[in-house]
DNA sequence: CTAGACTGATCCGGGGCCGAAACGGATCTG
DNA sequence: CAGATCCGTTTCGGCCCCGGATCAGTCTAG
């Protein structure tokens, strides 16, 4: 079974949960931020800067800074590698975990109350 | 009926999305700016500065700097109101259409391959 | 006709993000 | 060992966005 959604509810769902978190005076994440954030909780680790670089196709230094940026708010953090010590191993946090959790229940909010 | 969606398929879902708008080299817009985008084109008009700062709890000077990079997209355009000519009524513009209902698609594709 | 209210745009100082290039540390290789 | 290679970070100049204050244009009430 696969999910059925029309392209007026897809567009529907998104304006609903945009507008909403835009709405909220909240961490302001930007595209970039907000699918590391979701690559590193959904994805099997270990997750590496480079590795996340390819996968988003952007620079190294961009992976970089969106990570202070993460970090900064406690959504995500660093951890070296003790094998290969040149690697940096991003890891979840309680505070991420959270917030996934409050924007997943957002969406399932919203979609309940979509028209069909 | 309402739409059924599980908070993890939620996730999933936005997860595949960001990352193939993050992916794609394309206009790159901020949550601000699509939330205004959406709002034009799903609300019924007219669509105003004003109005659009309340609706999205933000300063007059922010909506119009995401119009005006909207309108250098051709994603939106700006019309004066001629009854009363204060007023910048906001309307939508054919790339604009088609820019949205490529990114249905891409929604409904990426529910369509959702495991339930 | 004019004083005031109201519109959207602009000014301003400050801050964040951008990618190419250069960097220092860690690791591999000959 | 020394050199090459790989990693993440930092530097750099440039661009965009931020909101409070202010502006010019428009409308309206007295």
């Amino acid at each position: 079974m696969t999910l059925e959604l029309k392209p007026v509810q897809a567009l529907a769902l998104w304006q609903d949960v945009v507008l909403e978190t835009v709405r909220r005076e909240g961490p302001d994440l930007s595209s970039r931020q907000f699918a590391i954030l979701l690559t590193v909780y959904l994805t099997s680790p270990p997750h590496t800067v480079r590795g996340l670089a390819g996968t988003l196709n952007v620079s190294k230094p961009a992976i970089t800074r969106a990570l202070d940026a993460l970090g900064q708010l406690d959504l995500l953090k660093r951890k070296r590698d003790e094998a290969d010590r040149r690697n940096v191993l991003v890891q979840r946090t309680v505070k991420g975990s959270v917030f996934l959790r409050d924007f997943a229940d957002l969406v399932t909010s919203v979609a309940g109350r979509l028209e069909a």
